[in-house]
DNA sequence: CATAGCACATGAAAGG
DNA sequence: CCTTTCATGTGCTATG
């Protein structure tokens, strides 16, 4: 029966295809999530000298009028939003460090100051230690110091280069 | 001539793969930058209560032993990990506002202790105030208050559906 | 064997 | 016209 193989296919395709907009509907997520005025900005080109595509090749534009970035881009630019958002959470930890050390120096305990509730998606996400509130310090308090790094942040070292083959 | 046909197609087939082999780039590139703890994490399913997909359907291994994401995966943690990046920024700007309403209190000028540098990719990214560094305190300094939700924190608010149409 | 993921080639649509 | 992006179908391969 070659009407077997026939079905198997059309199965096959259906499934592919599921497959295919999964995909596209994530990607249509993360553009979602990019704020516009990153959308819309040159691109900040962290590594990458050789890079033609500055801001707006593919400024195409949807029926109703808004701006639609091919798929190209939104990846591009969620790569950029990312380390973006990692460095500007550094900094900001970095910060916060500082006015901590600096009330402590002044006899205040910062953690009297601590967040509420962040809610971060139920638990903690890694583990339990570290993150939401700061507010569980490790036993002996000594490397909460740079969670980000540790639980956020990963790491840009040289080393693997996972190519697309399986 | 049938033969012009046959270089367009070529031609074609060519561009296509470029086009591929980016996108695919990026998305290694994603996985590259999400936080182990975090790939290996049941991620949190922020609004989708109907998720089937929890913890490692795809545990596939790459040649050298690594575990090898796919791409649907991928793609989701990077939804995921924005959306935590996101909130972690909002979190740690929260707080650091209190710590600096708290120095002010007493009698400190939190300015002085601003970030040395950052380098977020050379000039600031949204024009010019507001986020590498701080630094600049605007003028009467008054809404340097949300640079986050502002600038970098998308709007989830209700509105434009964009359709992977074009 | 069934399922799932991926790369590739191809035709269609949009835009210069 | 030529270029770019996209969705689809299909076969290959690995995993259960």
């Amino acid at each position: 029966m070659i009407q077997k193989k026939q079905k198997r296919r059309e199965s096959h395709n259906q499934v592919e295809r599921r497959r295919r907009d999964q995909i596209n509907d994530r990607i249509q997520e993360l553009a979602r999530l990019i704020p516009e005025e990153f959308m819309n900005t040159p691109l900040r080109n962290s590594n990458n000298p050789s890079s033609p595509l500055s801001a707006s090749p593919a400024t195409h534009h949807a029926p109703d009028g808004s701006i639609k970035p091919n798929k190209g881009v939104i990846l591009r630019k969620s790569v950029d939003y990312i380390r973006t958002l990692q460095d500007a959470c550094r900094e900001q930890q970095r910060r916060t460090k500082v006015l901590e050390e600096e009330l402590r120096k002044r006899g205040v305990d910062p953690r009297m100051l601590d967040a509420d509730e962040l809610d971060v998606g139920g638990q903690s996400i890694f583990g339990t230690a570290g993150f939401g509130g700061l507010e569980t310090i490790n036993g002996e308090g000594e490397e909460d110091d740079q969670w980000l790094d540790d639980n956020y942040l990963g790491d840009d070292s040289p080393g693997m280069m996972m190519d697309q083959m399986e």
